[in-house]
DNA sequence: ACCTGTACTTGACACCATGTCAATTGACAC
DNA sequence: GTGTCAATTGACATGGTGTCAAGTACAGGT
């Protein structure tokens, strides 16, 4: 059986994950993540096509042990859609962190594979709805600022709650990631909730 | 004499921007932009020694030509704090889309290669002085919102106004540039101007 | 006319990471 | 034992960057 490819699977996952967070995405060769797994560069291979596909893994895998889907789903719970909308932007908010190192490698790889490039899009769409669905519930609420559309909201709010941003405020800025968080939130009430 | 010298490095300089612009920041090797230059792949090395270093004299090249220092001084000829606020985001806003592919190219070598990571974050330095040059007026007239400190305000509105987050709305998003560039306007009075 | 320096060319090569291929080992299952 | 499957070793192609050496072409000064 395969039980045996499993495990070397997910050592590969994991050591690919480790690495990539401790490099901060950067600088994490095959040969690197084949190292820390124990076993051979070919033998990733065996298991993982291209760099990309075991980048998507990885995301993937990191997705489903820290389960992001229950963390975000929480959000749905919320009574008003002022309420949700703070649960989401606090659960994205806080999970970025965790993610940060392979999302960051799959960002830089979107460049020059398609593949990733597919991969990170869909992956923030599937983020993108959860903004929307606290947006649309704010709209519903009769809430929503009139200086926004929707869409407009869910886009600026995704920009807004991008790594990339995460990065530069917290990397950069020096900001903490309660700072961050907390402000985030706050930007998203005044901007998108109506007076 | 360099007469010659020079010409070719700008004729190089001028290729490197084209191609850049044209292909996004993607897929541009050092044999294309020879190629462009009408030189040898080797004749580009004896004006620049690194790939990084190219783009990062592109990105000053192109400063010069476009002149973003009178760009952005225009704005301080304001009166208020709140319009020196918007002209800033106005003039910065509308140069992104023409750097925008030599800035993408300099970001994704951030990396792998030091140089352009000092480089481009010197640059961001200047650029980051202007928005807090902004602030600092909103803050003279007492203008602040009392939620910011100065700084945090100046950080925020860096990253609302960042190559990344004008990339995402304008290309996955499909604003147009006006959109990006108003709303820009509108969030940073909302956000930081006291009511 | 003859050097001399300079810009550039041609062509070869080292380096490094990704990805491929072939031959081999070792274990476990039947 | 024999077959199967994961993994190993080692060699190799590819593509891009950067280096090196030898040669060409042309300018200016003498």
């Amino acid at each position: 059986m395969s039980r045996d490819n499993a495990e070397t699977r997910t050592r590969i996952l994991n050591a690919a994950w480790e690495l990539l967070e401790a490099h901060q995405g950067k600088e994490v060769r095959m040969s690197d993540i084949a190292k820390a797994a124990g076993i051979s560069r070919q033998a990733v291979y065996l298991h993982f096509p291209t760099r990309a596909e075991l980048l998507v893994a990885t995301t993937r895998h990191v997705d489903e042990v820290k389960d992001v889907d229950a963390r975000l789903r929480a959000s749905r719970t919320a009574n008003t859609g002022v309420e949700r909308l703070a649960a989401f932007v606090e659960a994205w908010g806080n999970y970025i962190p965790e993610i940060h190192g392979v999302a960051r490698a799959l960002i830089a790889m979107q460049d020059s594979d398609d593949a990733a490039k597919l991969a990170w899009a869909d992956r923030m769409r599937g983020l993108r709805q959860g903004f929307e669905a606290a947006i649309r519930a704010l709209e519903g609420d009769g809430d929503l600022s009139a200086d926004y559309s929707a869409t407009e909201a869910t886009d600026l709010l995704s920009s807004l709650l991008s790594v990339q941003t995460w990065e530069q405020l917290t990397q950069t800025c020096g900001w903490s990631q309660r700072q961050f968080v907390d402000h985030a939130k706050a930007m998203a009430v005044k901007l998108f909730v109506a007076a």
